[in-house]
DNA sequence: ATTGAGACCTGTCGGC
DNA sequence: TGCCGACAGGTCTCAA
C-alpha cells in the first residue's frame, strides 16, 4: 500500500535498524524483483555501513560508506518486516525476497508478493543520472512545492488533473488515492485539463493554491496517521467510496468512479468542479 | 510531445 | 467448495 505517506513510514520504522549499522551479509532469494538485481549486489553490500537512510518520493535510498546507493521502491505490494535482535525470528514468508543481516543482529525482510518492487545499487554517478531519480518532481512537503511550481509543472498541459499529479515528474510521491483524495480537498474536477490551474500569464490561479495546500494537508494528515500506527482503518473522503454519499459537510453528492489513465478515480461529481 | 493500452505478478473478493 | 473474472495503493514500454 504504499504511497508517500506509507514509504515515509517505512523509512521511520527502518531507520533505526539500518543507519550506522553494518549490512553484514544479504540473502537475495531470486534473481529479480520488477528488473534482475545488478551484477555483485550481494558483495557490494557485505560490510558495508549504511550512513544515512532517507525516502525520495516513493524511493528508499540507503547511503552507504562505499559511496554507493542501495535505493529500492516497494512497488504495490512490498513491505519490510524487521526481527529484532533477541526478539523472535521471523518464519520464512515465501514473498521474502531478500534479508538484510544487520551488524546489530537485526534482520530486516523485504517482503513483496507481486514483484513490482525494485531494488538495486547506484554510484554516485549513477544516481545523479538517474532516468527516474534525477527527474522527480518536488517533495510536496517541502518549501519547493508550492502553488507557483504546480502551475509550473501543469502550465500547458492538456492531460487531466488526476493523470498530472500521478506524474512523478511534477509532483513527487502522490498515487492513486492522494491524488483522489487531495482534488476532493481542494474541490477539483480530476477531469479537468491540468493547464486550467494556471494563468495565461503562467501565474497560479486560485485553484493551484487550493491544490498545493490540499496536497500537503492530505499527506501530513496520512502520515500523522502512519506513524500512530492506526493505519489500518483508516478510510478515506473518497477514494474506494463509488455510489456512497460526499462526505463534504453540506454536499451531500455521490461518489462516483472513472478510469483514467487505466486506473480508478474516485470523486464527487458535485463540489469538484 | 502526449496519451492510451498493455505488460509485469500474485492475491483477494464477489458472483455463480 | 470451486471456478472465473475483476480488481488492487506502481511503473515501464510501445504504438499512435
Amino acid at each position: 500500500m504504499p504511497e508517500l505517506p506509507e514509504v515515509e513510514a517505512v523509512r521511520l520504522e527502518l531507520d533505526p535498524y539500518f543507519t550506522h549499522y553494518r549490512i553484514e551479509d544479504v540473502d537475495v532469494r531470486r534473481p529479480d524483483l520488477r528488473d534482475p538485481f545488478p551484477r555483485r549486489f550481494r558483495a557490494r553490500l557485505a560490510g558495508q555501513t549504511v550512513e544515512r537512510f532517507l525516502r525520495r518520493a516513493k524511493y528508499l535510498l540507503a547511503t552507504l560508506a562505499s559511496g554507493d546507493t542501495l535505493a529500492m521502491h516497494l512497488g504495490m505490494s512490498g513491505w519490510f518486516h524487521v526481527s529484532a535482535p533477541g526478539g523472535p525470528a521471523r518464519v520464512l514468508d515465501k514473498h521474502d525476497h531478500v534479508i538484510f543481516h544487520m551488524s546489530s543482529g537485526a534482520l530486516i525482510a523485504f517482503n513483496d508478493p507481486r514483484r513490482f518492487g525494485m531494488m538495486t545499487l547506484l554510484t554516485p554517478k549513477q544516481l545523479a543520472a538517474h532516468p527516474v531519480l534525477s527527474t522527480l518532481g518536488p517533495e510536496p512537503l517541502s518549501d519547493t512545492f508550492d502553488a507557483a511550481a504546480l502551475a509550473r509543472a501543469c502550465r500547458g498541459r492538456k492531460t487531466p488533473l488526476k493523470v498530472a499529479l500521478l506524474d512523478q515528474g511534477v509532483v513527487a510521491g502522490l498515487g492513486n488515492i492522494y491524488a483522489a483524495e487531495a482534488l476532493h480537498l481542494a474541490g477539483l474536477s480530476p477531469m479537468r485539463a491540468a493547464g486550467t490551474i494556471v494563468t495565461a500569464a503562467g501565474e497560479p490561479r486560485e485553484s493551484a493554491y487550493r491544490l498545493a495546500a490540499a496536497i500537503k494537508d492530505v499527506l501530513t494528515r496520512a502520515i500523522a496517521r502512519q506513524t500512530a500506527k492506526s493505519y489500518r482503518s483508516a478510510r478515506f473522503q473518497v477514494y474506494d467510496r463509488e455510489r456512497e454519499r460526499c462526505l463534504r459537510p453540506g454536499c451531500g453528492g455521490r461518489i462516483r468512479r472513472r478510469t483514467q489513465g487505466g486506473r480508478s478515480t474516485f470523486y464527487c461529481p458535485r463540489c469538484q468542479k
